[in-house]
DNA sequence: CGACAAACTGTACAGTTGAATAATTATTAT
DNA sequence: ATAATAATTATTCAACTGTACAGTTTGTCG
């Protein structure tokens, strides 16, 4: 009666399975995310979770930590870019984080999941207040550039407000985006781009002048 | 051994059982807001929830609307509000969009929460869509009323942009104010509103200047 | 080959779930 | 007072939950 099956390795096998948690979670709602529902969307059977993670908490904050991952990984890929001008880098970093799979409604519906538990675990909101301040240090640096290459200088504090601000708008555009299905993402990244332009009081290139 | 108990009018028990629903919800989360949690909370029997709502999921849908008016009221209040120069109207939008009850970090989890089932709910997805809509009409129109009162004219859609901005500009803040609890009040609103001014080209009141 | 470690399965268990229902109680109308 | 009404409780039920674990299968190393 027993079925064949597979030794997948151990990071593999852990993927899978981050992967069905956050697809139980998208589609179902977390309620629904039951160690069942998570094995058979990974084709496995349900005992194997607790053998690679030791409880069912264990896997879903791997699952949280890989989707802070896949969230903010694309933007600060931009701003590991060497040899850029610093405009350029401005355009293409709201790009990663308006764009591609970082827009998906899937993404919205697992990242709201973890918000609303980061009252409820102390090492969730850890792990969310690291990923945010990266975030916003990446943005502070990015700007930092910008007017230091326009040959302006920022009284102290100043420098902190506008990255504050700019992310807040990112982050509230990418909600808009995710949640307003008819909103055109080419249409949101410029919305964006000038109105960076307007809070900066800076000149950014056209996405049309930049290559990939 | 029945205790004894309290006959009271529909509406209020209703109330108390969906109040109780948004306690269990920031406090304990959605996958353990069962209906005994939640009446053990509003101090009443199980059994009386199916009493007054067929079944949890109206209970939870109920309660989701009582959160959309939680959290826009107090900004449509000020829309409302008759007589009032649109400057200063717009000082006392972002103030109430940003300040009160309406940041509290609890009412975060629960709108993190709802919003995390958007994608699995056509009612509740109708339901965001309204509140997003409405809220975004009333940010357009007193950017409209305030660039009237400047003498000022905008090109066709540009009204619709700078309504997008602004309302991402503000619930970006508001993410950014409940999340991180170091975040000061009176320092989100003031650096909301001198954002504002960058974007719209305008200049406010001091809140200062303002009364209640 | 053969044996050994461990990846993997399937089932069992105690506790919990939403829902249904019978029994009880407070309130209102008469 | 008393009967009628419906709000409320308490219990029951089948289905499901996370976890534990005994047993099966697989790949690897000598």
């Amino acid at each position: 009666m027993s079925g064949s099956f597979r030794r997948a390795p151990d990071f593999e096998r852990r993927s899978d399975m981050i992967e069905a948690t956050l697809d139980c979670i998208a589609d179902l709602g977390i309620e629904a995310t039951t160690v069942r529902a998570v094995a058979a969307r990974a084709g496995i059977s349900n005992g194997l979770i607790r053998h690679h993670f030791e409880s069912k908490s264990n896997l879903i904050m791997a699952a949280y930590r890989h989707t802070i991952e896949l969230m903010i990984r694309p933007a600060l890929d931009v701003v590991a870019l060497p040899d850029i001008p610093p405009h350029e880098r401005m355009v293409k970093f709201v790009t990663a984080c308006l764009g591609g799979s970082v827009a998906e409604p899937r993404l919205l519906s697992v990242w709201a999941t973890f918000i609303s538990h980061v009252r409820l675990s102390p090492r969730l909101a850890q792990e969310h207040r690291d990923g945010y301040l990266t975030f916003r240090r990446a943005t502070e640096q990015i700007i930092d550039e910008i007017l230091t290459a326009d040959g302006r200088r920022l009284p102290t504090g100043e420098l902190e407000r506008l990255g504050i601000v700019v992310n807040a708008l990112i982050d509230g555009l990418w909600l808009e985006g995710c949640l307003m299905e008819d909103f055109d993402e080419d249409r949101l990244i410029d919305l964006c781009l000038r109105a960076i332009e307007s809070l900066l009081d800076i000149k950014l290139p056209d996405i049309a002048e930049i290559g990939t």
